[in-house]
DNA sequence: ATATATTAAGACCTTTTTATCTTTTAATTG
DNA sequence: CAATTAAAAGATAAAAAGGTCTTAATATAT
C-alpha cells in the first residue's frame, strides 16, 4: 500500500466530513465508521490525530460532531493529511531505504524514482479536500466497496 | 515507505549480486549484508525467496554464493522482485484501500492518483536489473549510507 | 443543576513485519 | 569419503501497525 491503513481511513473520513460540512452538518463517529467501512474504535483514534493536527474541528457533547469549515477545506491539501498520519517519509525518503534521498550520492533507482515521487508530491499539495468533497457530493466518487 | 524494509533489501541485493555477476563473480550472504548495509539474518531469508522465484541464482558449498546470469538479468525487471517481496498491490490496489480500484465506482483521489500509479508500474516494468548493474559499475550509484 | 450525548485519552490486545538463532541440506576440496 | 563451506529451512523473538476497550472530559438540552 502507498498509504497506511490509518491513513487511508483518514483520507476517507476527512472526505466524508468535508462533504457533510458543505451542507452544513456536523457528523458524529458512529456514522463515519459505518460510511467509509471502516472499524469504529480505530477510526476515533484517527480523527484524534486529526483534530489535534487542526485537520478537523471536533464537538463534544448532544449534536456534536466532526466538521471542517468550507473556508479551511477550499485550502487543506491531501499533503496535510498525510503528514499528519505517516509523517512525510513517502515524499522525501529514498526508494530503497538509504538514510536521505541524496542526487549527490544517488541509489540506484534513484533517477528513474524521482520523478514519480516529485509527481505524487505535487499531487498531494495541489489536491484540496474541498475537491475531493465536490466529488462526493456530485455522486462521482465513492467513500466504500 | 513506498516498498517494505524486505523488498528494499532485496532490491539492494538483486544489484549487487548482479553487479558482481558483471564480473563474472558469485558474492555470498556476509559480503552482500555488509555491502548493502542490511541485518545478514533478515538478508538471507529474503535471497531465500528470490531464489525461490528464479530471481537470483544460488550455489551451496565453498566458492558457493549467489549470482545472476548476464542473459538473464538484461530480462529482469524491477517489477518482478518487486512482485515475489511485496506482491502487486502497490501495482494494482486503490489508493485509498477500496476493495479494488475500479473506475466505474472510484474512490475520490482515483482519478489523480491513477496516472502516478501507471507511471510507477511503467518504471518497475521497464527498469532491467542490468541496467541498475551497469550504473553501479560506472560509480555512478551507491547502495549504502 | 442534572442527565445525556459525544469526543479525548490511555491502557490493552492482536496481527504483521522485521529480525535472529539453530539445524539441515548440498556442493567443493583434499 | 571426510571435512569444510555455504545456502535452505524452520523455530523463535522483538518491534511496529492495526485494532479494541474502559474511563474521563466536555458540551447540550431539559
Ligand atoms: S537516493 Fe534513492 S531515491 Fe534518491
Ligand atoms: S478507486 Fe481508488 S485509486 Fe482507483
Amino acid at each position: 500500500m502507498i498509504f497506511s491503513k490509518a491513513c487511508e481511513y483518514g483520507i476517507r473520513a476527512t472526505v466524508l466530513i468535508a462533504q457533510h460540512s458543505l451542507n452544513g452538518e456536523r457528523v458524529g463517529l458512529k456514522v463515519i465508521a459505518k460510511e467509509i467501512a471502516s472499524p469504529e474504535a480505530f477510526t476515533a483514534k484517527i480523527l484524534q490525530t486529526l483534530s489535534r493536527n487542526k485537520i478537523v474541528s471536533s464537538i463534544k457533547g448532544p449534536r456534536g460532531g466532526f466538521e471542517i469549515p468550507i473556508v479551511n477545506m477550499e485550502n487543506l491539501r491531501l499533503y496535510q493529511i498525510v503528514k499528519a498520519i505517516d509523517g512525510e517519509e513517502l515524499m522525501e525518503e529514498c526508494g530503497l531505504g538509504l538514510k536521505a534521498c541524496n542526487p549527490e550520492k544517488p541509489c540506484p533507482i534513484h533517477h528513474q524514482f524521482k520523478d514519480i515521487r516529485t509527481n505524487l508530491v505535487k499531487m498531494l499539495r495541489e489536491t484540496t479536500v474541498h475537491d475531493l468533497a465536490i466529488g462526493m457530493k456530485d455522486g462521482a466518487t465513492f467513500l466504500k466497496v
